[in-house]
DNA sequence: CTCGATCCCTGGACGC
DNA sequence: TGCGTCCAGGGATCGA
């Protein structure tokens, strides 16, 4: 499942592999992922791929025309969505196509630059000027350029569960489940918790334990779980070092309680229920409380 | 604004 | 060995 820390890798990875090579011509599978799959056929055969950026969870493949006429002068670019099992990189024409390949772009030194997505919950557009300022408009914060203030501010008044905002590309972009479960488990705040109930102090441990976990992620390329797989077909090392995700019915690594799995925001989130404390809801009634009571004891 | 529910899709896990 | 069933999960969408 590819979120910052993988998606950065598969990012260095192209633009390492495949920056400046121009696009000769266009294959397509199955395109019901795809934004306009017309525009990518008339669109991309004699375009170059300037430089590959990640944008949140997102792949930036920017492009200039090659012999631009007027008027075709304006920013460029194919964004590509790796979803969940997405993969993009370029392979050589003798490597058998693997199942689920559903676009191939020919480049100029020979090699496909092949994506390959079984589950189809990557998505790939084609978007200049204008419409694509707007695309990239949407999307929040990237946690590691967002500096504290910022950070604090688009989740203290916030009413939302912490792990919601956490996993809202227009909040923060790029963080997914797994990364966002490791952070509140390393900052000890529940998932559950409301961003505007957590305090200074939390907000700041929160910022600083997502930045060190999402460098520490790239320095190791990424978490392999599943088949992630980088550029180069190597797995990331990322899993190794997780504390909480995936890792119900184990030992809290602090304070050996068993970690939990509970649905918040729709997702599985694991964590600790010791060093992770419930939030307190506000202005129970007595009753209320006592039943609540009794059925924690009993 | 915020929530939960539902859908998309396939492979892997599991039960028999 | 081979079915059928269930489930994960990022994101879009819809109704409450």
């Amino acid at each position: 499942m590819p979120e910052l820390p993988e998606v950065e890798t598969v990012a260095r990875g192209l633009q390492r592999e495949i920056a400046g090579q121009e696009i000769l011509s266009i294959t397509l599978g199955k395109t019901d992922f795809i934004d306009n799959p017309e525009a990518l056929e008339r669109e991309l055969p004699g375009r170059t791929i300037v430089r590959v950026e990640r944008y949140g969870k997102f792949m930036l493949l920017r492009l200039r025309a090659n012999h631009a006429t007027y008027g075709d002068t304006e920013e460029s670019a194919l964004l590509v969505h790796l979803g969940m099992t997405g993969s993009l990189a370029p392979q050589a024409v003798s490597v058998p196509q693997r199942k689920h390949t559903h676009v191939v772009m020919q480049l100029a030194d020979g090699r496909e630059l092949r994506y390959v997505d079984p589950r189809r919950f990557g998505r790939m557009a084609y978007l200049t000027g204008e419409p694509l300022l707007q695309e990239l408009q949407r999307f929040g914060a990237d946690p590691l350029e967002a500096d504290l203030p910022e950070f604090i501010a688009r989740v203290q008044y916030r009413k939302s569960r912490i792990k919601a905002l956490l996993l809202d590309q227009t909040v923060f972009r790029g963080v997914g489940n797994i990364y966002a479960d490791e952070s509140l488990w390393k900052a000890r705040i529940h998932p559950a918790q409301l961003g505007s109930r957590l305090n200074r102090r939390q907000l700041k441990e929160l910022y600083e334990v997502l930045q060190t976990i999402l460098k520490k992620a790239i320095l190791l390329r990424g978490s392999s779980i599943s088949d992630f797989l980088d550029a180069d077909g190597e797995p990331g090392e990322y899993q190794q070092h997780h504390r909480v995700y995936g890792r119900d019915g184990k030992r809290c690594f602090r304070c050996q309680t068993i970690i939990r799995r509970i649905i918040v925001a729709g997702r599985s989130s694991y964590f600790c229920p010791n060093c992770q404390q419930a939030p307190r809801a506000r202005k129970k009634t007595r009753a209320t409380k006592l039943r609540k009571q009794r059925g924690r004891t009993g």
